[in-house]
DNA sequence: GAATATTCGGACCATCGGTCCGCTTGTCAA
DNA sequence: TTGACAAGCGGACCGATGGTCCGAATATTC
């Protein structure tokens, strides 16, 4: 069962216009102000459509942002090193922050309005507790000795930095990766940052 | 002008009256699920009171937010070291986050609320660039040397944290200021890591 | 106690996410 | 080819919500 018999035709061409409208739209226009009822009417298809393809409208951003961020998922899981498994923690890390990284000054309006949408759900999205279990990962393996939950926090405190909002202010036209480089200085200063002295 | 004749005596008391119930309804419900109706309900005014107070539901929260954390902010203005100027940067960088922390612990579900309502225009709200300003300022004089934009970025990095979800999942029963140590030893570990390699 | 500026309050509006259901259309077996 | 049936479509509809407006009410001032 692939998924229930198969995807019908019509369907299959549907899906592929929501997300074409959707990735049009929110590039044109903020973050924001993309309602569900304006997605429809670009991709010519009607409301319910979208609804009954996406479930919600955080269903929908989730998708074209999971759409985005698939190859970099892959790559860690089973791909070469630096990104996949066998390169050292500190590489890999760098690696893949690297690669998220593009992924958020590509997508900056993307993000914002995935924000907006998801809220309170932020954390127990399928990707963040994705990116957030290998970033803990990792930290922990580089900084061996480091207290598990801390090294927790500091996955989240890194993954809070890919705000829409704040990627689109760090980028500057001169230097189209400045928030890569920001990123990456401060995940090496984490990495780097000598033992913390016994709190308590 | 004190501010143009004085407000009103009645304004005044709904002013509070709504200050209350907002936070009433924030504090027993969650960060959301407070609409403007339910609030002057509670306070039992009219909506458009509410509006004429404080112009929107962002202001009203903003509104609510800024009285929780007037007292550091004039503390960290005028008042005694480590807080107030005269410390050394480190010192009051750990004061000031402490203080932060502090508040948010206790208002987690208002910064949610709060973010929600801000939205995007959460990097130019005046407390937002009071804080970041602070931090960068005291991150740059702790780390001299270091890349101004740099400073601010890190600036962000730290308050980015500060997520009202993140809080609330941080915190724990048996160890109730775990999210303000954590904060303090992320920071920590920020002023105290090598110079980074120059990169480009 | 009257004149006046300010404020009140809630009806009203537009928008938006989400639901529903009668109609259309793709699919597949005969 | 055709017919029957499941799957999908679309847009009218709903409830909630942020925000506006203006006649009525009231604090303030002289």
């Amino acid at each position: 069962m692939a998924e229930q018999r198969q995807e019908r035709a019509d369907a299959a061409r549907n899906r592929r216009a929501v997300l074409r409208a959707a990735e049009r739209l929110v590039a044109e226009h903020g973050g924001d102000h993309v309602s569900l009822d304006r997605v429809a009417a670009e991709a010519g298809v009607g409301k319910g459509t979208v609804f009954r393809r996406f479930g919600s409208r955080t269903g929908l951003l989730r998708a074209l942002l999971e759409e985005r961020s698939l190859a970099l998922r892959e790559a860690i899981v089973d791909g070469p090193p630096p990104l996949g498994p066998g390169a050292p923690a500190r590489e890999r890390l760098t690696a893949f922050l690297d690669g998220l990284c593009g992924i958020a000054e590509a997508n900056a309006a993307l993000l914002t309005a995935h924000e907006q949408a998801c809220a309170d759900a932020k954390y127990t999205e399928p990707s963040y507790l994705f990116w957030h279990d290998h970033i803990a990962t990792l930290v922990a393996e580089a900084r061996t000795g480091l207290d598990t939950d801390f090294a927790g926090f500091l996955a989240h405190a890194l993954l809070a930095v890919f705000d829409g909002e704040l990627v689109r202010r760090t980028a500057s036209p001169e230097e189209p990766r400045r928030f890569t480089r920001s990123v990456t200085e401060l995940a090496l200063a984490l990495l780097d940052a000598p033992a913390p002295p016994r709190i308590s």
